[in-house]
DNA sequence: AGCGTGACGAACT
DNA sequence: TAGTTCGCCACGC
């Protein structure tokens, strides 16, 4: 099981719409915490990959992040394609467009 | 109990 | 413009 820290993120990744994207930092946010390593700990140890959208979760920049080879990154990037949005490759066309910002 | 590591981010050089 | 450094916090050893 994870720790209460973990279900925040996790609380917070549900919540990201299909076909929008949000960055650890926004996660931070959120969490009202300046530690997005913590976050991008937590996200990388998310237990439910299906319930936790870890493929919408990006980098302020709007790249894909260190995504493990294993789960080969283009598949995320082929995912929220299919989500609706805009990618080129690895980066995202527009962040600000698709970036979905927690209500506090 | 203390130290090092990490799917980050922003600032600095 | 790109590469490097420091800071942030949770977690494992």
């Amino acid at each position: 099981m994870s720790t209460a820290f973990q279900k925040r993120v996790y609380s917070a990744q549900k919540k990201v719409p299909r076909g929008s994207v949000t960055t650890y930092g926004m996660i931070a946010q959120y969490l009202n915490t300046n530690a997005v390593r913590a976050v991008g700990t937590a996200v990388s140890k998310n237990p439910d990959s299906l319930n936790t959208p870890c493929h919408r979760v990006v980098l302020s920049k709007g790249n894909d992040g260190d995504y493990p080879a294993e789960f080969t990154s283009h598949r995320k990037i082929k995912l929220l394609q299919e989500e609706g949005t805009e990618i080129d490759n690895v980066l995202i066309i527009d962040l600000k467009r698709y970036l979905y910002t927690f209500k506090q």
